[in-house]
DNA sequence: ACTCCACTATTCACTCAGAGAATAGTGGAG
DNA sequence: CTCCACTATTCTCTGAGTGAATAGTGGAGT
């Protein structure tokens, strides 16, 4: 994922904010994404200057060090007007390991014992993470956004436990499949 | 997802094969996944020469393009056991665009009217693309790996929509929340 | 016979994501 | 007075991903 049209919405109530702050702001509006490196934050904001989405609203070098700080642009506003009136594709391709390792254990392996144990370990990891994830949910501590993006993430892990268990029992057909042209 | 697995997967029974082969074998695999570019194919080959996962198991240049075979190796072997040995990390993150969409619509806009929009006609793109895979499933052409892959997509999508329906019930409460600190 | 096209096979150039280390100044704890 | 934590930015490197360039072979048409 791109973190530019996440630092344009952060950007776009028109208040001026260097890279540092976005970093921890970024942070802070998707405690459950994966926190935005420093570097990354600063090469983005490097890129949106140059495609002219933002522009340096400054310099200031008094108590501390210097920085940068950064304001939208209206190119800015349209490119994350264009990105929210967009709907995302939805799961064009199969892209997670998940299904991966199942495909290329059946096919490694002589017999489907490897996938099969690997469905069995998988499907363990992913009840702990579930109740890890319950449990946060519950916290008397969880604010809305905090349980709107466990939801989500439960509810994905979820599908994985369905798929996994269906899976186990295709696992016949789906190696006699893969298998099928080596005897040809 | 790295391709290397993938790859060591293909050569795990042994034969030799180029680069060309081993992408076409990559995309007959994973019909369903992202196909692998050829860029990459070769890319991906030349670090897995270099981390010595696999050697060069001959030229070739007789009738068409000199080609090079590559082969698996001990540590390729390795590698790829190691690899289907070990259990994914469950869900660390969100890193979906359609969560991250709705929580910066909703932080960006003075209303949730944005977020609902988009949420509105992403549903209506999940359920037109559920029906596309649904059709592809029945499709008596159908093979159990493409059933398999099918079933993973349609499974993640109709999570999506669970969580997008319950998502729209608490946008005003998310937005209040996003907006919390705006005012003090 | 000649041309154009599709296919096999590989390389190259380029952008962006992601991670980590390096640099440098400020303010506070002990 | 030193050390540490924090603010702030830059630099370097690997790898993912895309597209174009190169080059030879074989076949379909006209």
């Amino acid at each position: 994922m791109s973190a530019v049209h996440v630092l344009l919405g952060i950007l776009a109530d028109g208040t001026p904010r260097h890279g540092y702050d976005l970093k921890q702001a970024y942070d802070a509006l998707l405690p459950r994404a994966r926190p935005l490196a420093f570097g990354q934050a600063y090469a983005t904001l490097g890129r949106m200057v140059r495609d002219e989405l933002i522009a340096e609203a400054g310099h200031d070098s008094a108590g501390g060090p210097e920085r940068t700080s950064y304001q939208i642009t209206g190119a800015g506003r349209d490119s994350l007007a264009g990105w929210l009136g967009t709907v995302e594709r939805p799961a064009p391709f199969v892209t997670e390991a998940l299904f991966t390792k199942v495909v290329v254990a059946l096919r490694t392996g002589s017999d489907g014992a490897t996938a099969r144990a690997y469905l069995i370990a998988q499907r363990a990891a992913h009840t702990d993470r579930m109740r890890e994830l319950t449990r946060a949910k519950t916290d008397p501590a969880a604010n809305v956004s905090d349980v709107v993006a466990v939801d989500y993430l439960l509810g994905h892990l979820d599908a994985d436990l369905a798929w996994m268990q269906t899976t186990l029992t295709r696992l016949g057909a789906l190696r006699a499949e893969l298998h099928e042209g080596d005897h040809r």
